[in-house]
DNA sequence: GTCTATAAAATGATAGAC
DNA sequence: GTCTATCATTTTATAGAC
């Protein structure tokens, strides 16, 4: 396990912060204060308040668009592949519970990186109905829209950070068959 | 159609620019500036910022709570309550959109009505998963765990806000259809 | 690497004229 | 009902000492 440094320090204690507050309500002073420092000093180790959100973000938008491209390549059909997705969703967002809250929440506050997130969160959505479409076609999946399926899921998921710090013990192979319980057969045509 | 007074206006134009930056990212003179008037004459109407929060938000949270309790003593089965609460998600949402908005990311800034906004939530809550239950109890719904099918069903619903401006021609009916579909026939056993 | 001190701007809210 | 003027506070960020 790698030590971490000052800065990843000061993104992971935002990063909580943020999850509760929301970007915009938590101040620099907030930050330092759970870090048990002073404001100032967080300058020593980043360049701004934008900085810290931007780490936070992109690195998570970037890892589910890297994923994806993975899965997309992989082989399988589609129902498969829609149950690797639900795989990915649930392992990040138990990764890092509170990046997931800011990349949810806060990513309109993005300023140098909105156009670039907006084109990875853009081409993750068009790989996602593809996979719809693609099992649509082969009747691997009911024909119903793939927006309104992609709608269902993808917010299904892309919520899960709210909900998994609730299970009590936190049994995340348990989660995922769930999921693809309710979320897949309810799709695929027996 | 009753005309609308000035403080309706704002709380109306307010929840408009907190959906697009958060409650705490708009700023007093954000919401004067949309309206063509200036921050000090929104006093005139209104006690505080909060109170503009307040408002949004419990007005809605009481008017889930009120269908809500409608919902549990109509008599029909548990699939039917489910139809209904999906109806009533759409329809609530689609009428206020932007005050949808606040409900889901805004409600910790509350202050005074915080207590009062989470007992409705816990209340609204309880009722759907009470319906699920009897609804496994009673052979209706496939026996997974309740919870996880509250948070992928409720997750989808209180993201329509989201969702439904990106429908083109915005036609709720099929919309309600097309979910009755996807989140029901993965639940109701054939 | 952290501190104190402080600058520069933004923010919620009030007072009082019209 | 809206305006100008203004207050008190908060906020991001920098400078420079230790």
């Amino acid at each position: 396990m790698k030590t971490e440094t000052r800065k990843e320090e000061i993104i992971r204690v935002a990063a909580k912060l943020f999850k509760q507050k929301g970007y915009s309500a938590v101040t620099m002073r907030d930050i330092a204060k759970a870090m048990g420092i002073k404001a100032a000093s967080l300058y020593n180790h980043i360049n701004s308040k934008q900085d810290i959100l931007n780490e936070i973000i992109i690195s998570l938008a970037e890892a589910f668009t890297q994923e994806m491209k993975q899965i997309q390549s992989s082989g399988v059909n589609s129902i498969d592949k829609l149950k690797k997705i639900i795989e990915l969703h649930v392992n990040i967002s138990s990764q890092n519970i509170y990046g997931m809250a800011s990349l949810n929440n806060d990513w309109m506050h993005l300023k140098d990186k909105l156009q670039y997130y907006l084109k990875l969160r853009n081409t993750y959505e068009d790989d996602f109905k593809t996979i719809l479409i693609d099992g649509i076609t082969k009747n691997e999946i009911i024909n119903i829209k793939p927006e309104v399926m992609m709608f269902s899921i993808l917010t299904t998921l892309r919520s899960l950070y709210i909900w998994i710090p609730k299970k009590e013990q936190l049994n995340l192979e348990a989660l995922t068959d769930d999921l693809i319980n309710v979320l897949i057969n309810g799709i695929a045509k027996e």
